[in-house]
DNA sequence: CTCCATGTTTAGAA
DNA sequence: CTTCTAAACATGGA
């Protein structure tokens, strides 16, 4: 689920929800999902705070807290949060835990622990330090376009780099390729001028449209290929069917018909 | 039991 | 250096 829309509606979540309370106890499970933090370090430097204000770079959410420090959170293949009354069991799979002093908690929650749990000083430096290019909605034609200069990868692979943009996972990047009407396997050389501006037209329409409808597939419209990802499926847009093959190593679902 | 899964990292090969 | 592939991670669902 968490590629850069499904991580849009988990901050817009923990801004209606974990902002201003004080943390009154944070239970953190031990394990590799903590990158280069002990549970009980990191239990103890957010136990009296409260969180101020979140931020989103790519897959990645930033939490603020009062005394400046940034909780770092990816949410890896399985990951999501959930916002809780103390009478409720937190739900299966939490691996952080945080009480606050308002009778609610948050968890995340990762069933396949492929996420990671960080603390940083500045999101900037945190995603500099892991190698992150800039965030997919963040950037523009000539950007889009200087990204790809030189470049000679799959479209698909090229899409999915998070070291040149941060942000768009194996579903986006078959969903802007519908859309964009070029199969995946396609080589990034065989782009001109035109085709990358229209490709990144597609990328933002696809990326806003997804973040408003809060990555949910069934409120994308009609002509979307996300609720349709299984092969033989018909293609939204035409009497087709849905493909799968694999590129770049991963499932990737396509219309013969609509893309060349 | 087998295969598959919205991610990232790493090793090895071309 | 770039690109691609496979494997590993950990675990459940079909």
């Amino acid at each position: 689920m968490p590629e850069l829309p499904d991580v849009a509606r988990f901050k817009q979540y923990a801004d209606r929800t974990a902002l201003h309370h004080r943390i009154e106890k944070a239970k953190a499970e031990a394990g590799k999902m903590l990158k280069d933090v002990s549970p009980s370090t990191l239990e103890r430097r957010l136990r009296g705070h409260a969180f101020t204000q979140t931020r989103r770079h790519g897959k990645y959410l930033f939490l603020r807290l009062d005394d400046g420090s940034w909780l770092c959170l990816h949410f890896g293949m399985t990951g999501e949060l959930a916002y809780f009354d103390e009478s409720e069991a937190p739900p299966d799979y939490t691996r952080l835990l945080l009480k606050f002093d308002n009778h609610h908690r948050l968890a995340y929650i990762s069933r396949r622990k492929l996420g990671r749990i960080a603390l940083a000083d500045d999101p900037d430096e945190f995603a500099a330090d892991r190698g992150l290019g800039p965030d997919a909605l963040s950037v523009d034609a000539r950007r889009f376009r200087e990204l790809a200069q030189g470049r000679t990868s799959t479209l698909k692979a090229w899409l999915m780099d998070q070291s040149l943009m941060a942000g768009i996972g194996n579903v986006y990047a078959d969903e802007i390729l519908f859309h964009a009407g070029i199969l995946p396997r396609r080589k990034l050389d065989d782009l001109d001028k035109k085709d990358l501006d229209r490709l990144h037209r597609t990328m933002r329409r696809v990326l806003k449209t997804a973040v408003e409808k809060q990555a949910d597939p069934e409120k994308m419209p009609k002509s979307w290929l996300l609720p349709r990802r299984r092969k033989g499926a018909d293609c939204p847009r035409c009497k087709g069917r849905v493909e799968k093959s694999t590129v770049s190593s991963r499932s990737t679902y396509y219309c013969p018909a609509c893309q060349h």
